[in-house]
DNA sequence: GAGTGAACACGG
DNA sequence: CGTGTTCACTCC
């Protein structure tokens, strides 16, 4: 006889997407009120646990749990915190004699980890590193909805014999109930709720009522599409050339063992059939493969030609997606159905069934590391896991990191290198245009328009990359010399004149232009080319050529990228400006010339990175042109056509000026070769963050000089690049060690400042290996 | 981070 | 003396 019941309110509540996690128990048992009591906590049957909980803080806290529940280190439980509650994660069992009263858990809301070993020990590696609370770090591997509390089971309803019998009768009269029945009817194993959505709540209460279905839990199922048998979807491999080849078989060869392998190819090598090629094998191993790609990178035309190529669904993860995407792939990736994973920096915090290789495409991209909160490289977050399973990891660019070249000559990764174009295109030909004493109209010389006109009428597309957003700089008086500045940074603010706004990059304040000189009522003009300007310039000397641009204010919608390089693609513009966008691996075969309109503004920049970033930037922008048949010219205006760098850069190539570029930082005792760690202050007080960083030098000069020792030094503090910025003054302290172990010190003691990190309201932070020094 | 209570500041 | 405000401290 089927079990009858009827379903109050409560219990509807309790499976709602969206209650509380506190009354969502996964058994009876937990529903014991004496168990939120405390005198349960002196009692037996308690098992102890340190559970990890968000928040700024960085310890873990012990907790009791039921001994007859099963408790495993990756499930969630929700527990009491002060006068409240929230979500924990097990971490690891517990000594039963403390000095506090220890609290039972509410509840237990995973009966099986969330989170694997290895997962946990990621994540405990990665708190540790970085410096950051455990319990924030743990929040970065599960899909917001489960940071929620989001029970992983779902409720479900199954039809009854009662209800076939109603069916069979023609009995049940209204409408809607027969639907809905009839739609359970479908799948004897139950259908979950979510599925349900079209019909309402009250139908389905009314059909349980009736005793026709009943209610169950069942664990969410992953709806993920498996392609991957469907062969005949699959495009067929193009041949691989020799090195190609070579790389191949050398990663194929390890597949089975942990192994770091740089990926050097010149832009156009043919990096992306390597990876196919291997992915493929992993694949039909049957394990899985994570792509870790940078933000800009992650576009449907490369996700397109993953799925054409593979035959199957990747699981896609980038910011765009909304929490109930994100939980199915989360999902899809831990039970094993997505069998390849594409995602940006977040991603590689994916749970895995079979994890089999990793790829980090581009991997000298400064996006895989995270600057705010939780400063994680995902990089080197990927390495750590690809060595703790047991599997190769490929990084992949045209321009390595330092920090990966010299891991190649200490022998910690293999170095693959792709050296000629796929296909057989040439490389392209990069000449620095001298623009001193020039005529400058529009930011170019007359030179670079003849060259422009000269690859136009040839039927070519010409290129031309500036990395500056927006019309002009800035609006500047000439009578008196009035700048339009921010008033909440020390930057001055950037005249879009499409939209008629003066924009701050720095924290998005904006504000009509005023239309005459605030100070003098002179007339403004526009100082500084900026892309809009460049756009404006170009129709003007090219009339009938059509202009695309490409930059983050021309892309603010989504299909926008799409839609402008299908204009590319089809050779309707002939013409494109654009920012860092173009940088990032799209392809543009007709591309024939490429400009590098403001080369001395990269050259000059504050940082020691700067010179880095640079070479890496015009390298990928220079391999955009010609990557069909034609060769391609790339012509670089610069003021400093005798430049050291530059020069090398240009003539020796990437990989020679790079370890030009890692000698000097030897010289220096500059990362990579040392170790960094970057304090940042900020408050609203303008002394105050200055005070608190002066006093931490003090203190680690104090503590930690021990002259015997390699040594450690502190630079500054000195105010921020950006000395203020949205309403707050900042200072930074630059912590440099020989050794990791003597940074990972001096950073665990600065820990015990944790109580004045919010003090005068001075907000502090530790950026380990900082990427940017702003 | 959020909630709490002690210390301090201020009005009439 | 009541009440508003800032600040340091705890949370298992």
């Amino acid at each position: 006889m089927p079990r009858s019941r009827r379903y109050d309110g409560g219990y509807f509540e309790i499976t709602a997407i969206s209650s509380a996690p506190v009354e969502h128990v996964m058994s009876e048992s937990h529903r014991d009120p004496s168990i939120g009591t405390h005198e349960a906590s002196s009692g037996e049957g308690m098992v102890y646990w340190q559970v990890a909980l968000p928040g700024p803080l960085q310890m873990l806290f012990t907790y009791g749990v039921p001994a007859d529940v099963s408790a495993r280190a990756g499930m969630r439980v929700w527990v009491p915190l002060g006068k409240g509650q929230r979500m924990g994660v097990l971490w690891s069992p517990a000594e039963k004699e403390t000095e506090w009263v220890i609290k039972p858990v509410l509840s237990v809301l995973d009966d099986e980890p969330l989170l694997d070993e290895e997962l946990l020990a990621c994540l405990g590696w990665a708190a540790d590193y970085y410096h950051f609370p455990l319990g924030e770090t743990v929040l970065a591997a599960l899909a917001p909805s489960l940071r929620q509390g989001r029970s992983l089971h779902e409720l479900a309803w199954r039809i009854l014999p009662s209800g076939e019998q109603a069916l069979a009768d023609g009995t049940l009269r209204g409408a809607r109930q027969r639907a809905l029945l009839e739609r359970i009817a479908q799948t004897p194993q139950g259908v979950s709720e979510s599925q349900l959505r079209d019909f309402p709540k009250a139908v389905r209460l009314r059909l349980a009522d009736l005793g026709l279905i009943e209610p169950f839990e069942q664990m969410m199922p992953s709806t993920w599409p498996v392609l991957a048998e469907m062969s005949g979807n699959k495009l067929p491999a193009p041949d691989l050339n020799e090195a190609q080849s070579a790389a191949v078989s050398a990663v194929a060869a390890c597949l089975e063992n942990f192994g770091v392998w740089l990926l050097e190819g010149v832009t156009g090598s043919g990096k992306t059939e390597v990876y196919l090629n291997l992915i493929s094998r992993v694949l039909a191993q049957g394990r899985q493969v994570l792509i870790l790609v940078p933000e800009i990178a992650l576009t449907p035309q490369l996700v397109t030609r993953f799925t054409d190529r593979l035959g199957l669904v990747p699981a896609v993860l980038h910011s765009g997606l909304n929490d109930g995407d994100r939980l199915n792939a989360w999902l899809a990736a831990r039970s094993g159905d997505a069998t390849v994973v594409i995602g940006t920096r977040s991603a590689v915090f994916q749970p895995f069934a079979d994890l089999g290789l990793i790829v980090v495409d581009e991997e000298h991209d400064g996006s895989f590391k995270q600057s705010e909160g939780f400063g994680y490289h995902a990089r080197d977050v990927a390495i750590w896991r690809a060595r703790r399973l047991g599997v190769p990891i490929m990084l992949g660019s045209a321009t390595p990191s330092l920090e990966s070249l010299r891991n190649v000559s200490l022998s910690r990764y293999h170095l693959l290198t792709l050296p000629e174009r796929a296909g057989g295109a040439a490389m392209p030909d990069i000449r620095l245009l001298d623009v001193r004493q020039q005529r400058m109209r529009g930011g170019l010389s007359d030179d670079l328009v003849a060259a422009i006109e000269t690859h136009l009428l040839a039927g070519g597309q010409v290129m031309l990359y500036l990395n500056r957003r927006g019309y002009a700089s800035n609006l500047l008086c000439h009578a008196c010399g009035w700048v339009a500045e921010c008033a909440h940074c020390d930057s001055f603010m950037t005249w879009h004149r499409g939209v008629n706004r003066l924009r701050c990059h720095h924290c998005g304040f904006e504000r009509q232009p005023p239309s005459v000189c605030p100070n003098c009522s002179a007339t403004l003009s526009p100082r500084g080319l900026g892309t809009e300007q460049l756009e404006d310039v170009l129709t003007g000397l090219f009339p009938g050529f059509g202009i695309e641009r490409l930059d983050r204010d021309a892309l603010s919608r989504v299909g926008e990228l799409d839609r402008r390089l299908a204009r590319i693609q089809s050779s309707e513009a002939r013409l494109i400006v654009g920012t860092q966008i173009l940088v990032k691996g799209h392809d543009f075969p007709h591309v024939s010339l490429v400009a590098v309109v403001d080369a001395d503004q990269a050259l000059f920049a504050n940082d020691f990175r700067g010179a880095e970033r640079f070479a890496q930037q015009l390298i990928q922008v220079a391999g955009r042109a010609g990557r069909a048949s034609r060769a391609g010219t790339v012509l670089v205006q610069t003021h400093q056509p005798e430049h050291v760098g530059l020069n090398r850069l240009i003539h020796a190539g990437y990989a020679s000026f790079a370890q030009t570029l890692l000698a000097e930082r030897a010289e220096a005792g500059l990362p990579p070769v040392r170790a960094a760690a970057m304090i940042r202050a900020d408050a609203r007080d303008a002394d105050a963050p200055r005070e608190l960083l002066t006093h931490m030098a003090d203190w680690l000069h104090e503590h930690l000089a021990d002259p015997a020792d390699s040594p450690l030094d502190v630079w500054g503090p000195v105010p921020a690049p950006l000395a203020r910025r949205a309403g707050r003054y900042r200072y930074q302290l630059l912590i440099l060690a020989d050794d990791r172990p003597r940074l990972h010190a001096a950073l665990s003691q600065l820990e015990s400042w944790q109580g004045t990190r919010r003090t005068k309201g001075i907000r502090w932070s530790i950026d380990v290996d900082p990427v940017d020094m702003a």
